[in-house]
DNA sequence: GTCCCTATACTCGGATAGCAAGTGTCCGAGTATAGGCGG
DNA sequence: CCGCCTATACTCGGACACTTGCTATCCGAGTATAGGGAC
């Protein structure tokens, strides 16, 4: 299992987006730099979470992303599955119906138990992000983050916010 | 995230040795067979069960494979983590250490929220897919599975086994 | 009839191509702003 | 001095190459069995 490195990136700026001041704005390729990363594919997947209804694109000069609700009603679990998609990660493909043992497809009512055990697994740990919100996520930021970082992040915001 | 479909491939794999006699074994080629899927594929994807010491292989004429434990003391995840990979889903590649506010690499100690919040969400799931051994998934068979499909499998298998 | 030997057929194991999805990049459409011009 | 207009620069959005990992396949190494032959 495998998840995309997008990810990683996007929960990073929405804390950013979240430790704003309520409708800032701040552009995508100024996210890319504040972490280091590449501005044109952050680009994509920043796209998504608007899309997702996530961010909240504001266009035009001066503009940029904010987060479209407020930190306390996001949760990790959004972010996640507007990054990387809402299709299940155990997909079945009903193999139990093929074969010499097979019967009649109209027969086969309810899941199997593999997938029925894939699928609590997952919902357990949809449940565990769905606990988590980014407003958690800013709030730990400013207790376990080292206060030197704090404040040359804070420098950083003010030069580029201008 | 996805996860390869030969997951589910070798959990049904486990549940149908898990429902023979113990100790007898049954060809990767006849487990392709009884499921409908290319021998071939599914022959790398026991070799990974092999390798894991979850399934035991015999070789020679009349050999297969056989479960390495009893059913019971074989959890959903050891057949997961053999197949798919123990590495975890979510790598944290410490982005927080680059850009503009990053301050030296020693004086990160904690990790940080981001990847906190992903691993408990991914220990959850591992620990829901602990919670179910190949013997429930055999013992839910015999339960909620049709039996005349029950019956089909019983007479292929006594076909087979000769 | 019993034992041994050989040939066989069947098993797993690893090395080799093909394809899809994630990764990375680019340029174009659209808009709020800044400056200049006229009144 | 104030208001309007235009050109600009900056923003997001979607369309285009590249690489990694999953999918699919093959052939070779090794072994227990089945049969035949000798005693």
């Amino acid at each position: 299992m495998r998840l995309g490195e997008g990810v990683e990136w996007a929960l990073h700026c929405c804390s950013v987006l979240g430790s704003l001041p309520p409708g800032v704005t701040l552009p995508g390729a100024r996210l890319a730099e504040f972490h280091d990363v590449p501005a044109s594919y952050l680009a994509k997947h920043l796209q998504a979470l608007s899309n997702a209804g996530v961010v909240e694109p504001v266009t035009g000069r001066n503009g940029g992303y904010r987060l479209a609700r407020p930190a306390g009603e996001i949760t990790v679990l959004d972010v996640v599955l507007a990054v990387n998609g809402d299709e299940p990660a155990f997909r079945c493909s009903e193999i139990r119906q093929r074969g010499p043992s097979a019967i009649a497809p109209e027969r086969y009512v309810q899941p199997c138990g593999i997938a029925r055990a894939m699928w609590d697994a997952e919902s357990a740990w949809r449940a565990s992000l769905r606990d988590v919100t980014i407003g958690d996520l800013v709030a730990d930021l400013g207790e376990s983050v080292d206060p030197a970082q704090i404040d040359k992040a804070i420098d950083w915001m003010g030069a580029v916010l201008r």
